[in-house]
DNA sequence: GTGAAAGCGCTAACAA
DNA sequence: TTGTTAGCGCTTTCAC
């Protein structure tokens, strides 16, 4: 790469000359500035982010600590922090912790060394079941500012966007009442995590208003066989008329078991599922999904962080934003 | 951030003293350093990164371009590379092309101003399709070493990892023929992409030494309704009882479409895609799949680029890694 | 209109 | 054993 002293030394001025003359100064001569704009077009000149960084004690760069790339949702508010990032010239450090809070705290402390202006994180599920905070808490006392998403620490003062589980959950059961289902199901493979915990209620809550029959979960752990747990679910409940999944894959495997069982749906059986747009073509009829706008989520974190690393105003008050979810009706319910 | 300038200034010694203290110098005195250290521990010391990336002209980051951060296979390409730097002590920074060649080429030109001191990278769709290979060779030229995977351009001298995608193609496809089939159909929605291509010689190489019936390709873009394409293909074409996907969204739902429209599979039909084990499980029967080994494609892409930036010895030879893929029998096939 | 010098945080050669 | 100094690449204040 070159540099301004190597510039410099070409054109037998001072650095100090080139620079100013490349970021359009006044005070330099006209004839001045074309000499050195041509020759640092010549050699591609680009000033030197590492000693920018140094100098200016601000990196342009956002450290995201997520717990599983693979998670479709989350790949997704990635994509959204990624490119609103990039609107505003920041980029990204990305750090995956596997769920665990060990490997949380290790990218906290490794980025915590001035690679980073702040961080957009979600809490691993190691961290909620244990709920520590402490790692977040000095991290912000650095200096260096936190927002989280979807999975969030209440007692962490900080900017956070969430959506609306409770509700949202709520409102789709809800809805499968309204279809006069009489047996709906709550399927989740999320149980340690707070969302999870919140869809739950959601569900629990709807049942427990129309007072005709009790709530019913089945819980899928990260080990088990989803097809045969779900399989099995249906055998030994056969009238089972309405499912709501807390994630894509339950949504997907209960629809297909509910057809090969000889179920028609929505006809016998609705379903509705946490899930992205694509998700829902892996069906037939195509899954109606709870979308969660992860893109939006993740725009709205880095907008949040990025506001906050911009103004010099020391803002004390937290902003907690709630990225609504839409209910898409498809063909998997009536 | 506390500085070594702070900590000299309390412990009334220089800053050279407190540096060489931390850094384990024999020449500091026992009780100096112990002094030293105790401090920095009390006020949570860390290097400033940016400071040791200028002063050691390396930054230990890794560029990272990706097209299409929602593709369930490039994702887990990133966590493989991901997983594999930290090890070493490498930093990620992520960028996405959204398969667009100006994105790819301005995240090109965006981190090599020293931000990283080297790339991994899979081609976007329009750099493929313009085959546009400037933007990489002046990276090269540059001093920041090139790896790519997956979709690669042949004309740059650097560092590949890539997929055996003709031959899985040509094997998994006679495994069919195997099966007695006689009417296999390839199914893809990735036309543009060197990988897609690949993936279909190898198909139609396998059918067209039978001689006994011709090959039939179905290609799906991004705006066609995967569904209904599909569905439409199968009614027209009865007598289809075999599909090579050459994606993992194509197979779930040309076996579902096909248990739809009263096929057995895998007695009247089978299935085999280009997917990975979650994808699976999201039809009835379970897929059988091709799977690419994501993750160990990144480790490998993660390895070839450290390996050179640590290097000392101007290597010239560069090297082509295959990692083959496997073929998982599930029980969408015989 | 141009240049010298200081300083961001750190390391390391050299001096004391 | 400890301190001084230079330098990584850049911006910016202050002299000339």
């Amino acid at each position: 790469m070159v540099t301004l002293k190597q510039l410099a030394k070409e054109l037998n001025v001072s650095i100090s000359t080139v620079s100013k003359a490349l970021n359009n100064s006044e005070e330099i001569g006209e004839e001045t500035v074309k000499r050195v704009k041509e020759l640092a077009e010549l050699y591609n000149y680009k000033p030197n982010k590492v000693a920018l960084s140094l100098k200016q004690n601000k990196t342009k760069t956002i450290g995201v600590i997520i717990p599983d790339i693979l998670n479709h949702f989350l790949a997704k508010v990635l994509f959204g922090v990624e490119r609103e990032a990039t609107k505003y010239g920041y980029n990204i450090i990305t750090c995956i912790s596997n769920e665990s809070l060990e490997q949380e705290k290790e990218s906290l402390r490794l980025l915590a060394n001035g690679s980073v202006d702040g961080f957009i994180l979600c809490l691993a599920e190691e961290t909620q079941v244990k709920n520590e905070i402490e790692h977040f808490k000095k991290t912000i006392s650095q200096g260096l500012p936190i927002v989280m998403f979807d999975r969030v620490a209440h007692d962490v003062l900080c900017d956070k966007v969430i959506v609306d589980d409770f509700d949202a959950t709520y409102n789709a059961t809800k809805s499968l009442l309204l279809e006069k289902r009489k047996n709906i199901v709550f399927i989740s493979t999320l149980d340690g995590i707070s969302v999870g915990k919140l869809r739950e209620r959601g569900y629990r809550k709807a049942i427990l208003e129309t007072n005709t029959f009790e709530p019913l979960v089945l819980k899928i752990k990260k080990k088990d066989d989803q097809q045969k747990k779900i399989m099995s679910f249906f055998k030994k409940n056969t009238t089972i008329d309405g499912v709501i999944a807390a994630d894509s894959s339950s949504g997907i495997i209960a629809l297909n078991t509910g057809v090969k069982l000889g179920l028609k749906v929505p006809k016998n059986m609705s379903v509705i599922a946490y899930a992205s747009k694509s998700d829902s073509f892996h069906t037939i009829p195509k899954l109606t999904t709870i979308r969660q706008h992860a893109k939006e989520i993740g725009a709205n974190a880095a907008q949040l962080l990025i506001n906050r690393l911009q103004n010099k105003s020391i803002e004390i008050d937290v902003k907690t934003k709630i990225v609504k979810t839409t209910l898409i009706k498809s063909k998997s319910t009536l």
